[in-house]
DNA sequence: GCAGCCAATATTGTCAACAAAACTGGAAGG
DNA sequence: CCTTCCAGTTTTGTTGACAATATTGGCTGC
C-alpha cells in the first residue's frame, strides 16, 4: 500500500464555516469522484475521507449514502463503499433512458418556448457552428451542455430534469471521452441545429424525434469509443 | 395531540433476528407509508418511529434518508421528516416520465419477447377481459400491475425498471384512486389489449405508441379523479 | 510449496449521551 | 385583544466510544 496519500485535502469551505458539514462533504466528495480523483471501483474508506474532507465520520457516512442514491457509489453492508463502475451495457441503458426523457423535455420545450428563449437557442446554435469551424472542441462541449440545459429550463419539467441530471452524473467519464472522439462534432452539430429549429417552430413532435435521433447517435458513439479503447 | 398512538407496532421480523435492523426499518416504514398509515404531510418523529419499528434512532435516520432518496419522504435540516405530499402537477409530471419510460420498455419487450412469454401475455389479457366482464375491479387492478411487471421483465432494462419502480411508489395513493374510478377499466382494457398485441407481433414502434397512449389516458384520469375529489 | 487455519489488524456497524436548534405556551406590555 | 418576548420542552444534529465483521499476514501440518 502507498505510504501516504498525496491527494490534496479539501478543507472547510473558506473561513466562513457557516455551511453545514454534511452538505460540504457530499458536494466535495461528488466533485472529487466526478473529477476522476477517485477511479471507478476504488474503495472509499470512511476514515480516510474524514481526513480528506475535514468532517466527522457521521457526515462522511451521510455523504456516501447520498451519493449511493445518485448511483455514484455503491455501498455493501460490512464491506464499505466503492466508486461505482458503469459498464458499457449500463452506459447504453442509461443513455437510452436519457434519450426518451430528453425527448419528452424537448417536446415540452417546443410547446412552451418564448420568443426571447428562441433567440437564445439560436445564438447557442450559431456559437456551436463557429466553434466547430474553428476546431474548438472543448468550447463546443461546453455549448452542448448549455444547449441541453437551456432546453430543460424552457421545458420546466422538474421530475424529468432531476432524473436526467442524476443519470448524467453517472456517465461523466463516458461523456467526456465521447466529446473527444474525432469527427463527433461534425455528426452532432446538424442534429443540434435540427433540434433548435424544431423548438423554434414550436413543433413538439419534431423536437422530440430530433432529440431522440441525436441521443441515439450518442449511443452509437458510446459503443464506438468503447471498442476503440479496448483495441 | 392524541394521548396515545394506537397504531400497531411492527416488531422485529420474527424470532430469527438474523436480518439487519436497518433493512427491517426501511422496509417496514416504506410499507407503512405506502399503506397509508402515515398520511401525506404527516410528520415523522424519530423517537416515535423508534418505538413503532423497534429499532434504534440510528437506524430510523438511515431509513428516513433512504426513503427520502426514493421521494417518499422529505427531510429538512433541523426540521425533521414528513411524508412527501405529491401535488396533482407533480403526479402528472411523474406519470409523463413513466409514459416515456414504459414506452421504451414496451418497445424493447417487443424486440425480445419469447414465444413462451407471449402466451403468458395473452393469458393475462384473457384474465383481464374476464375480470372486467365480471366487474371484479380489484382483480383487474392486480392483473394490470402484473401485466406491466411482466412487460418490464421481458424488456430486462434494469435502469428504466428501477426508475419506474421508484416513481410508482410516489404515486400509490393516486394510482389507487384511479383504479376505483368508475368506467376506468372499460377505457383501459382495449388499450392493454393493443399493447399485448403489439408486443406479440414483435413490433417495437407499435408497442411503444400503444403504451404511451395508454399512459396518456392515465394522465387524463388523474386530472379527472382530482377534479372529482375536490368537488 | 501450499491449503487451511488462526490471530492481529483494519474497517464498518451501532449505540447512548450530549449539544444545538426549533417549537410551545404563557406572561408582559402596548 | 393583539403582539413580543422569553423560558421550558421537544426534536433533531453530532460526537466519541465500543461492538461486530471482514481482511490480512503468518504459521502449521501435510
Amino acid at each position: 500500500m502507498p505510504a501516504d496519500d498525496r491527494r490534496p485535502t479539501i478543507p472547510p469551505a473558506g473561513p466562513g464555516r457557516t455551511e453545514d458539514p454534511a452538505r460540504h462533504a457530499r458536494d466535495a466528495l461528488r466533485d472529487a469522484i466526478l473529477n476522476g480523483e477517485y477511479l471507478p471501483g476504488e474503495r472509499l474508506v470512511e476514515a480516510q475521507l474524514c481526513e480528506r474532507l475535514g468532517v466527522s465520520r457521521f457526515n462522511v457516512r451521510a455523504a456516501l449514502q447520498d451519493l449511493a442514491a445518485d448511483g455514484l457509489v455503491k455501498v455493501e453492508r460490512n464491506k464499505g463503499a466503492h466508486v461505482r463502475k458503469v459498464t458499457l451495457d449500463e452506459a447504453v441503458e442509461i443513455t437510452e433512458v436519457r434519450m426518451v426523457l430528453e425527448g419528452l423535455v424537448a417536446a415540452r420545450a417546443a410547446a412552451r418556448v418564448t420568443d426571447e428563449q428562441a433567440s437564445e437557442l439560436d445564438e447557442i446554435g450559431l456559437l456551436m457552428r463557429r466553434a466547430v469551424n474553428a476546431g474548438e472542441f472543448r468550447r463546443y462541449g461546453d455549448l452542448n451542455q448549455r444547449l441541453h440545459g437551456l432546453i430543460r429550463d424552457i421545458a420546466g419539467h422538474r421530475t424529468a430534469d432531476g432524473i436526467i441530471e442524476t443519470l448524467r452524473g453517472q456517465l461523466v467519464r463516458h461523456q467526456f471521452m465521447i466529446s473527444l472522439h474525432p469527427g463527433r462534432p461534425a455528426i452532432s452539430l446538424p442534429q443540434h441545429e435540427r433540434i433548435i429549429e424544431a423548438i423554434r417552430n414550436r413543433d413538439p413532435k419534431a423536437a422530440e424525434s430530433a432529440m431522440r435521433e441525436h441521443i441515439a447517435s450518442v449511443i452509437e458513439a458510446l459503443r464506438d469509443v468503447d471498442a476503440t479503447e479496448l483495441r
